[in-house]
DNA sequence: TTGAAAGCGGTACCAG
DNA sequence: CTGGTACCGCTTTCAA
């Protein structure tokens, strides 16, 4: 049961072993070695070893990709465009899921570069100086998606002007809104869409603002927005995600309330089940897919050598029945 | 910016490499010497290397994890439980999602044994014989979830009876169902969960029964619930899958129908969203979490040496008001 | 306690 | 074209 090696095959096809690594990298070896090796290969079902081969090769033709969940629709959306993207470029992802514990996010930069990857992909929630410090230092390629660092390359979204948009649609119409947001340790979400409603908002007067804060998962959010229906009666309702408009969505109706006549609602994420609800969800669509095919190709120049600059994605606003 | 080596360390410290070696795996250093060992390795960043030391070492701890998809809610969570479970061994899990490509599947399991991993969790949708024979000859354990087969340890959950419960609640008040399944090749979805359906069913002597198939993905189940609904009307609908159920949802109510006045609908997942519907939906709840989490205790004991067993897992039916 | 030396399974240079 | 040989970075005897 014992591994076999190149040095078996090299001595049952009776060559050397610097002959059948050539063999399996595209170097001259005549036609009748060639077959000799094949048929040996075959027969004892050998397979070159990626450890060995990677601790001499230049190329290890591995990314590493640090996600903090693959729970979120946005994360697997994201993860599996990435994933499609680097492998028809020959390259293989690895995947650390950190769930969301922030020390682990850090140990496994520091696995990725002690298992030789050739670059790593970082699904960013919150930078800190930690973050910082360990990725200046990398010996690899970083690229960061979601959120911005200075120095770095990352892929973004246009969180600001989304949130923008949003406040001029919502401020046509709502003369008290409440913002579900989610802590400003987000950056992209909870500091930078946030400004970008309030200004939005600003922009139509709208003066009689609530801000309540939650966390990015369901539960909460539906205790927050429960605790704030139960003193507050707003006309409209921005959601940092759609979890959280899906959370509010079920308060809103519990409490008795109709959307959009008494409260309307609407949200950033795109998920497939704003349509389903009724009315739909009036929700900012963003390209996640775009965003995880755009950190791969970024990885890949870098990994080239070429220099790559930070990308900036659009968003699409997808009207729903929810918003007056 | 070149690596530094345990050659570059012991040098600096002015000891044998062995030495370090040792430091790093807690062997015999004496204290002074482990000082001086402490104080370069800090200074110089260093770090061993892990694909050199599992050329040599017998422990990678590296867990290989096969997924067919990260963007469904089943598989995220069972990959988060098996996650968490596996590091808190000291393991880490390494994902290749194969995003539904038969052929990346095959691929990755070679692939895995050629990473030196200890043993390999396979979230299955689909076993063929390639697979059986893959799998019967992998060097390492291998453990394979959510399907069943013979000579291998798996994970599976009780789909016969699920089925069977939910057939005999349904034919409890419907005389004309439609079940919106899934391909066969998918044995537990396809084949066990439906045959109990049918056995419920026939329990209650519901004969008049529609069967229509399609995929997991929701735009599919939509199109083909809507050719469906075009032509029948069914007094229930049983869906293989959450997302099935959320796209029958939506196309009942485009007819105009009541649910579950008109129609009862009932599915299989335990998702989130089924409490946000109105009517919520009834469905039965899978502990996807205790799956992700036997795998990762089943693998670990097989790496141990250990005879590890097949385990099948219960449910539980969440009531609803989409039933009548 | 420590260090020299022999690998682990490959790659790559170089002389033949 | 081919094979010998020197590594890659680390672990593991084994003798000192």
């Amino acid at each position: 049961m014992a591994r076999v090696t190149i040095n078996d095959i090299a001595k049952y096809a009776e060559v050397g072993k610097s002959t059948v690594s050539r063999y399996f990298n595209g170097g001259y070896v005549k036609e009748e070695t060639r077959n000799k090796i094949e048929k040996v290969c075959r027969e004892y079902n050998y397979q070159p070893n990626y450890v060995a081969k990677s601790l001499k090769a230049k190329h290890s033709y591995q990314i590493g990709v640090i996600t903090p969940s693959i729970t979120s629709r946005t994360a697997s959306r994201v993860l599996t465009a990435l994933d499609e993207e680097l492998r028809q470029s020959g390259y293989t992802p690895i995947l650390i899921n950190t769930n969301h514990n922030r020390n682990r996010e850090l140990q496994s930069l520091d696995s990725f570069t002690r298992m030789n990857v050739e670059g790593v992909i970082l699904l960013a929630t919150e930078i800190t100086k930690a973050h910082k410090e360990l990725i200046q230092r990398m010996s690899v390629p970083v690229v960061i998606l979601a959120q911005k660092m200075s120095g770095t390359v990352n892929v973004t979204f246009d969180d600001y002007h989304a949130g923008y948009d949003v406040g001029m649609k919502i401020g046509k119409t709502a003369k008290h809104p409440c913002l579900v947001m989610v802590s400003k340790y987000d950056k992209a979400v909870g500091v930078d869409r946030r400004k970008g409603i309030l200004d939005g908002l600003a922009e139509r007067k709208v003066k009689d603002i609530d801000i309540i804060e939650t966390d990015f998962s369901f539960d909460t959010s539906r205790q927050a927005v429960q605790a704030y229906l139960a003193e507050h009666v707003p006309d409209a309702m921005i959601c940092a995600t759609d979890t959280i408009a899906l959370a509010a969505f079920k308060e809103i109706h519990r409490k008795g309330y109709e959307i959009p006549k008494d409260i309307s609602l609407i949200s950033f994420g795109g998920y497939t089940v704003s349509q389903v609800l009724t009315p739909s969800l009036c929700t900012v669509k963003f390209d996640y897919e775009l965003e995880g095919r755009t950190g791969a190709d970024l990885i890949l120049d870098m990994i080239m050598g070429k220099t790559a600059k930070s990308v900036r994605i659009g968003y699409e606003i997808l009207e729903g029945e929810s918003v007056k």
